[in-house]
RNA sequence: GCCCGGGUAGCUCAGAGGUAGAGCAGCCGCCUUGUAAGCGGCCGGUCGGGGGUUCGAUUCCCUCUCCGGGCUCCA
């Protein structure tokens, strides 16, 4: 007789004709109650798939990743039942479950806005609790193809698909061309709720039609769909574009042009420490700085090939006669002719430029997104310059800079994303042994420094493979904040040349990276990262001496001059009105220090400390409170 | 660019086919304060722009623009 293995090691003997929820219910009760669907041999299905033997028998419930992806997808379904009963003559086409829920995209009968969500979430609950058993159907390719005779999406789908390798899931009078699994029943639905309304093009290609999607978040229990919904508001109440306003640290405006930032005192404050830090961490490092402008020439980028890789996502040219001058949207090319302007011996390499240059990227209007989407932004971008022995050594550099400027910022934890070509794809400039090489360099580099990557095919660059940085910030949203690519194809482009030991000329490799990517999005990104309250070497403003009377003014003033002597960015908060106010005030500010001084603190000479976050005071000598701070500035803390 | 939703005072928001509202901020005055909003007064709006329907439009319709949520791309 047939038979599976448990998870234990135990085997189980399957008459013909048991199915998994047999083997389920025989394995407990408690355990059928809760399994969503079982795997077998490594592939999920569905509890009403029959078994007859074959390997590691598991179950699955709504806690492991499986059973929650297979809840979320039957979810997706059940919301595509309600809005065919309220949207007769829909026609579906895609939803899958993704990370968090699920979205169905439907070419809707009429229109569906976000009051009527509320009314389509109504009649799944209706269809949950009609509890309607769920099966799982085999169909052949022309029985599909009648089914959806009607729905030209779906048969696009089934075009694609082997005949033999069809199922269709019903639940009640609805169905579904599905690959599965679901859940048994419509009454196995966890909690759920549905979000928003998007516009999705079919297949993603905006030539395709215009699809209505319809995004949903779907948990094991009511209680977990709370605690999500409650981590998205924590993420609403960071959101950089609102902090940004209220810490008054930058603002957008139409007169301006949208996707330019325009940076108030504090912001620029912000741009100025950030970017002094990497400064320093790259010149510690052996980088050169360099400055290249805005404008370029356009035949430069015609020679790089980024006019042909990227002109769409370039700002039109300005024409001068016969010149055409592009918005610099992109430092390559410059740097590669800074490294041209003199001859360069071997003795000279690696050569390491870097340069905090203001680019602009033409992104299209809809794509705009306070800072992290910008059309003028600051790349805290370097070219290293090298020989082919040197790129492991100077991308082991890179990656140390990358690695403690992300660690000084709290980014512990990140995972690389190794970017490769997709050697089908004709956008890459092909050169089969230079890119073979390039990524074998990378894959090198990574191993030696020991950091663990996952590695994606057609993500590279035009011109060489990539490794990118993704960090989680501290609600668990991942980033791309740095970048490290290996270049064998430009430099030869732009004739880029090196005298060598064997006194031949040769093509340095280019190195590109940025640490914090652009200093407008690692802004943004810092700013929900800290919800505005930024470690006190950062903090636009340190301190606010706040005096508990009129009669403190000049002793506030006096303290002030001390700590702003002593390099502290300090304010007097003089204003008329009361302490509390101004605590209250300051304190909304995310300012780390506040300092109060009455009669106590002036006759002692003294500051009675309100540390940020803590109602606790400490009574302090000012001197004594400098150094602390000082201190924590100096270590970066 | 495309789909959906929005734009009312500097900010957050209420309102309704018939003379536009609140709180905060700002300004003036009083109070002189001991750890998250002291009190009173005043100022403040082409209800995003344009067009249409109407006796009358900020409200209904069209259009443009800007903002937001998505789709797509990202050197």
């Amino acid at each position: 007789m047939p038979s599976v293995t448990l998870p234990d090691g135990k085997q189980l003997e399957v008459k013909p004709g048991t199915r998994a929820r047999d083997v389920v219910e025989s394995i407990g009760p408690r355990l059928a109650r809760d399994a969503v669907v079982a795997k077998l041999g490594g592939e999920v299905v569905d509890l009403e798939a029959p078994i007859d033997g074959g390997g590691l028998f598991e179950v699955l419930t709504k806690d492991s990743p499986e059973g929650l992806e297979v809840l979320r997808h039957s979810t997706a379904h059940a919301m595509a039942q309600a809005i065919m009963e309220l949207f007769p003559g829909s026609k579906l086409t895609l939803g899958p479950p993704i990370e968090n829920g699920f979205f169905y995209d439907v070419e809707v009968e009429g229109r569906i806005t976000d009051e009527e969500l509320p009314r389509i979430e109504e009649r799944m609950r209706e269809i949950a609790a009609r509890d309607l058993p769920v099966t799982r159907e085999e169909i052949s390719k022309g029985e599909a193809e009648r089914l959806y005779e009607d729905n030209p999406y779906k048969r696009e789908i089934i075009a694609g698909l082997e005949d033999g390798d069809i199922t269709v899931y019903r639940q009640g009078e609805f169905f579904d061309l599905c690959r599965g699994p679901h859940v048994q029943s419509t009454g196995r639905l966890g909690a759920f709720k549905l979000q928003n309304i998007a516009g999705a093009y079919w297949r993603g290609d905006e030539k395709n039609t215009m699809l209505t999607r319809v995004y949903g978040t779907a948990w094991p229990t009511e209680k977990e769909l709370k605690a999500y919904l409650r981590r998205l508001e924590e993420a609403r109440a960071r959101d950089h574009r609102k902090i940004g306003k209220d810490l008054d640290l930058f603002t957008f405006s139409p007169d301006v042009g949208g996707g330019i930032p325009l940076f108030l005192p504090k912001g620029e404050m912000l741009r100025h420490l950030m970017e002094g830090y990497v400064r320093d961490v790259q010149t510690r490092h052996g980088y050169d700085h360099v400055w290249t402008g805005h404008l370029v020439n356009e035949s430069l980028y015609e020679k790089s090939g980024h006019l042909e890789h990227y002109v769409d996502s370039m700002f039109p040219p300005m024409v001068e006669g016969e010149t055409r001058y592009r918005l610099k949207p992109m430092n390559c090319p410059s740097h590669m002719t800074l490294f041209n302007s003199r001859a360069h011996s071997y003795r000279d390499l690696p050569l390491r430029y870097a340069e905090f240059a203001t680019l602009y990227r033409y992104e299209k209007s809809g794509e705009l997104n306070g800072l992290t989407r910008v059309r003028s932004l600051t790349q805290d971008d370097a070219h290293v310059f090298c020989t082919e022995d040197q790129v492991q050594e100077e991308f082991a550099r890179a990656l140390e800079i990358v690695r403690e400027v992300l660690d000084t910022y709290g980014f512990n934890e990140y995972r690389v994303q190794l970017s490769m070509r997709d050697p089908d794809d004709s956008k890459y400039i092909a050169d089969e042994q230079k890119w073979a090489r390039a990524e074998q360099e990378l894959r090198e580099a990574l191993d030696a420094a020991g950091i663990d990557y996952d590695e994606e095919a057609g993500e590279a660059a035009f011109y060489g493979p990539k490794a990118d940085f993704m960090a989680k910030d501290v609600l668990g949203r991942e980033w791309q904040l740095s970048t490290i690519q290996v270049d064998f194809l430009q430099p030869l482009r732009l004739g880029c040349e090196y005298v060598g030991e064997d006194n031949k000329e040769h093509t340095p490799v280019l190195l590109h990276r940025a640490v914090t990517g652009s200093t407008e999005r690692f802004l943004g990104v810092l700013i929900e990262h800290y919800a505005g309250a930024f470690p006190v070497w950062l903090s636009p403003v340190q301190a606010v001496v706040i005096p508990v009377a009129d009669r403190h003014n000049d002793y506030a003033r006096e303290v002030s001059r001390r700590l702003g002597e002593a390099g502290i960015r300090v304010e007097v908060d003089d204003a008329q009105s009361s302490m509390q106010k101004k605590i209250r005030e300051n304190a909304r500010q995310k300012i780390p220090y506040l300092l109060i001084v009455g009669d106590n603190e002036a006759e002692a000479g003294t500051v009675n400390v309100r540390r940020r976050g803590e109602k606790q005071q400490e009574e302090l000598d000012v001197g004594t409170f400098v150094e602390a701070v000082l201190e924590q500035v100096r270590s970066r803390e």
